[in-house]
DNA sequence: TATAATCCGACAATTCCTATCGGAAATATC
DNA sequence: GATATTTCCGATAGGAATTGTCGGATTATA
């Protein structure tokens, strides 16, 4: 219905990725870039947002990279698509009260609960998904991939 | 959550300015635009794309505009919005299978029911909530606008 | 015929998203 | 310590999508 942004998509990635190797120490920006073909300067800054938004850890200097803040099975969608948008996104273009005649203020006001009645059921389904719940979906999915081949 | 395109903020209230004068006849895109404060030109392409949707009813000429075709409480904002992105919005931003690696596939293919629950989602709270709704809304505010003034 | 309105395609302007870059700061390793 | 590695951070370029404008064709009224 609404675009969802490429950015959500690769911090999605980044952190399956993660996901998978739980517990195996911090892995670094540019590896995941690669497996996940994900361009390796802009998936500095979606990690960098994830750190802001405590979803990863970061360890810097040699050897560091990115490790999960909790394991996979508690690390649901929504708090990285939150993470990635600062917990800001206002909505309202300009909100600034700068050329904001009372009618687009009104006008604000009418559909207010209806945008935020849109985020929360958007908000409810993405809190269900748990990073866990992909890595099954990833195990299925590889599965049934091989009776593929005789077709 | 996810962005909501001014477009689609444009198209409920041009639409809720017809609603409000629902049986009165046509009204002009022009005075629409003047009323709800919308670039006028701009206003025609989403009353042209609403009235491919058949939100929206035109009649050309001399006395012309626009009517609802039906009446405002049958008249829900998913009904709007779809009729916006002519019922495409593939989410997926180049499915032509070009530079497309099978990687980009399988990811695609591990979050698109989740993306669909999502627009399920978002659909549902904007099935419920009608032209008529809004008119309710709009009215309320109207009346608890004029005690404020003594503040 | 004159006027008023939608229709339609093209395109300009602007904003937002995506991506790149250079270098600073921090850390491990030798 | 010196060096290599890696995150951090700001700036900014590039591109795509959104927003907005324009000219004229078409349709209808009077």
């Amino acid at each position: 219905m609404f675009k969802i942004p490429l950015k959500v998509r690769y911090a999605i990635f980044a952190t399956l990725d993660l996901a998978l190797r739980y517990g195996e120490g911090p892995i670094q920006a540019k590896v995941i870039a690669r497996r996940q073909s994900i361009p390796a300067r802009f998936l500095e800054q979606v990690l960098h947002a994830l750190k802001q938004g405590g979803v990863v850890e970061s360890l810097r200097g040699s050897q560091g990279g990115y490790v999960l803040r909790r394991p996979p099975a508690q690390v649901s969608l929504v708090s990285i698509v939150e993470a990635l948008n600062g917990s800001a996104e206002s909505n309202v273009p300009d909100a600034g009260m700068n050329g904001h005649s009372l009618r687009a203020i009104q006008q604000e006001s009418l559909l207010s609960t209806t945008w935020e009645r849109v985020r929360q059921a958007e908000r409810e389904v993405l809190q269900s998904v748990t990073l866990e719940t992909l890595i099954e979906q990833h195990r299925q999915i590889e599965q049934t991939r091989a009776p593929m081949y005789h077709i």
